[in-house]
DNA sequence: AAAGCGGGGAA
DNA sequence: TTCCCAGCTTT
């Protein structure tokens, strides 16, 4: 299909596209850096999430001045690295971002590399993440595919087929790989995917205001809203879990996560894996709903009016000062900052 | 090829 | 409610 693009039509497309972006791209903080310990940071946060949860909590910017360097990064402890990844959710880029420093250390002699190849075999960094390194640190061409690409591409070549299987993956890459810049990387891969995250949106594309339109297969029909197209749709179980509020004072009981899912994180103790004692008389503090994956979770908060006494019967516990409290799945934060008191008294 | 992995914002 | 977000890894 992009056969259907002449080499003069390219040229166009992206002439056009870094055009606009010179006139109307926004500014990010990792837009003003070619640091790519640094781009890598803000990618791997990027991942999955938006730029304004990034930004609104100062992500980045916390992250880059607890660990300014690959030397930092890599000496740091698990728990300084989910600390300053709390609430960001998927946990493992945090772990793989420590571990690519410590490669880089080892492998390369702290020097980040600079062939696509050599990125892309870091931990967590897939295709998409190396050509963002690569283009947007070192200017090098390279294609990226990544939620913006895929509706502009799309909608471009008005391709109806589903783009969550092989097939459809590979003909969006080969589609980013015939149009990528040879002359100004950074920019083009830039430009893409703020036309995507701008214009091209998934609600009402603003066509009107495209600089790219000439070329688009999808201008001003209405089948552009619906593009793309997916197959897979997730269905959500329901499911429901007792948790275990027991405050001593300033202090919370905690335990600290076991399975995969909020690895090395902590929470509060499942009370369905405690065995409360005869007598000791447990009250329902409150319930609340969230969304994790596939799960809709309905989690109950119990308390007692005896905390001490019932905190030996919980495994691997430790007390936490409420004003320092470690890192935490963002569900157990909430209860704790809803149900506890200043003072130790419990909702 | 499919499932697992977080959390939040917007329609 | 559902969908999507600067995706990657494991099964």
């Amino acid at each position: 299909m992009a056969e259907h693009l002449s080499k003069t039509d390219i040229s166009d497309w992206q002439d056009a596209l870094v055009e606009w972006f010179a006139e109307n791209g926004k500014s990010y903080p990792w837009r003003e850096t070619t640091d790519p310990y640094a781009i890598l940071a803000s990618e791997l946060m990027l991942q999955q999430t938006q730029i304004r949860t990034v930004l609104e909590r100062s992500y980045y910017e916390r992250w880059l001045e607890k660990f300014p360097d690959l030397e930092t990064l890599a000496k740091a402890s698990e728990e300084e690295i989910l600390k300053a990844w709390e609430g960001l959710g998927y946990y493992n880029r945090a772990r793989n971002l420590q571990k690519t420093a410590q490669h880089i250390i080892q492998e390369h002699n702290g020097e980040f590399p600079t062939a696509y190849a050599d990125i892309l075999d870091l931990p967590g960094i897939g295709p998409y993440t190396a050509g963002a390194v690569t283009s947007f640190a070192f200017d090098r061409p390279a294609p990226i595919v990544d939620g913006n690409v895929i509706r502009v591409l799309t909608r471009v070549f008005a391709y109806d087929e589903p783009i969550d299987t092989t097939a459809g993956k590979r003909q969006l890459w080969e589609w980013a790989e015939a149009l990528t810049s040879h002359q100004q990387p950074r920019a083009y891969n830039s430009a893409i995917m703020e036309l995507g995250q701008t214009l091209c949106t998934k609600g009402s594309p603003k066509c009107l205001l495209c600089p790219v339109a000439t070329w688009c297969q999808s201008r001003d029909q209405p089948s552009a809203q619906s593009l793309p197209i997916k197959q897979k749709k997730t269905k959500i179980t329901d499911k429901s879990e007792r948790t275990l509020l027991l405050v001593d004072g300033s202090q919370v009981l905690l335990v600290q996560e076991t399975g995969s899912r909020r690895k090395g994180l902590w929470r509060l103790p499942d009370l369905s894996k405690i065995s409360v004692p005869k007598n000791h008389r447990t009250h329902l503090c409150g319930e609340m709903t969230y969304a994790i994956t596939r799960y809709r979770v309905t989690m109950q908060v119990w308390s007692t009016r005896s905390p001490k006494a019932l905190a030996d019967s919980v495994e691997a516990a430790e007390w936490f000062s409420i004003k320092d409290l470690p890192a935490l799945g963002a569900p157990y934060r909430r209860a704790i900052l809803e149900f506890a008191g200043q003072n130790g008294e419990v909702s």
